[in-house]
DNA sequence: AACTATTTATAAGA
DNA sequence: TTCTTATAAATAGTT
């Protein structure tokens, strides 16, 4: 229900994934009250954002909900006594350790380390995955590097245009206002005068949008 | 959204209500599940019909998302159970979750995603990295394969010699032992004669597992 | 933070 | 309950 269709699964650009989260939270919290509302039914939704922070909503009280739900589920939330709240804790960690264990191994691999024990198919995965990523990342940084030399070739070109305007106006005006800045504007002028056109095509050409073509500039990395 | 608008308030038509108690349900579930997934979000949603019926959602386990729930709000569990064995697993979970999350982001940029952010020099040094990884595995598959290329040679030398030394035995009592099998010595021998060398080679070519090499012993791509 | 083109959810009807 | 469909609502991408 947008602009586009897109896929759940993970956002990765962490702007936009924020921005979305900002928006469905909201949208999920609308829709826990109507539904309270309208079915006359005791809801309540607890939210945590991936920066940890709690978001939350019940419609009578969280802690009326909880307390029902562990009555439901007959599990005592509070009952729960100390030595089996431990347990939980470890259970926790252990499971948290294991993914951290089993994320450094794949980590380590990707690093070309402890390439030991895997198959040559494994390898060719390894390698597959790695000439993606690293085509994504050439790709990102050869993005950032035109647009950086676009925007210097629009600045360069305004700079220039001012120069000339600032030019002709010292010009026409250089009688009555010989007072300084005579040596400034000669100079820029000669430059602008020998190579207009180079300069020209070069300031103007960046602006069309994405990589700019071999021709003209020829700025491939 | 639907065929009439609606206002948010109690539904009287207890049959309606329990359809749009049905609809509406499944509406918040998609849309909690939604939500975890695209923003990488931990979320709980507990839901109690009028009917006193649960229904419940939660993308990790309840049973986390509660305890996370309770230690975010700093409620009765520190304050009514002392026991420092807890605070003690529960830190441990938490630097866990940390090291984890910290992790997973490198690994994501590794992968090429997640690349919003980050600077040229970030860029160039991912590059460089996976390069780095990248030669150490392409060694690593190509050491596998001429291994198993070298053995596989061997082997093929020592059945060929095999079969030399058999022919010969079979060879010098054919008078004696004039009982069958002659079509075959003669024939094995009549080619290991002539074509030695490449025979050697067609025959423990086949035998190694994958990507076989266009020539005897110079794969290195 | 707004805007709007689309997608998605769902109210009503069958 | 489930399906269909017209319409309201949510929201993805953009400014």
């Amino acid at each position: 229900m947008g602009r586009g269709k897109i896929v759940i699964r993970r956002i990765d650009n962490s702007t936009s994934r924020q921005v979305t989260f900002s928006k469905r939270r909201n949208g999920l919290l609308k829709k826990a009250k109507e539904l309270a509302v309208l079915c006359d039914a005791e809801v309540g939704v607890v939210i945590f954002s991936s920066t940890s922070k709690l978001y939350e909503y019940a419609n009578t009280s969280m802690k009326s909900v909880l307390e029902r739900y562990s009555k439901a589920k007959e599990e005592r939330h509070q009952l729960l006594s100390p030595p089996s709240e431990v347990k939980f804790w470890q259970r926790e960690a252990t499971i948290l350790r294991q993914q951290l264990h089993n994320l450094q191994e794949i980590h380590r691999q990707l690093m070309g380390e402890e390439l030991y024990g895997l198959s040559v198919k494994d390898l060719q995965g390894l390698e597959n995955q790695l000439e993606m990523s690293l085509r994504g990342i050439r790709m990102k940084k050869e993005q950032i590097l035109t647009d950086e030399i676009r925007e210097l070739h629009r600045k360069g070109c305004l700079i220039h245009q001012e120069n000339v305007e600032l030019y002709k106006k010292a010009y026409s005006t250089t009688n009555s206002n010989a007072t300084h800045g005579n040596t400034i504007t000669p100079y820029g002028f000669a430059i602008t005068e020998e190579q207009h056109a180079p300069i020209h095509l070069q300031l103007s050409q960046p602006e069309s949008q994405n990589f700019v073509t071999s021709e003209g500039t020829s700025e491939s990395r």
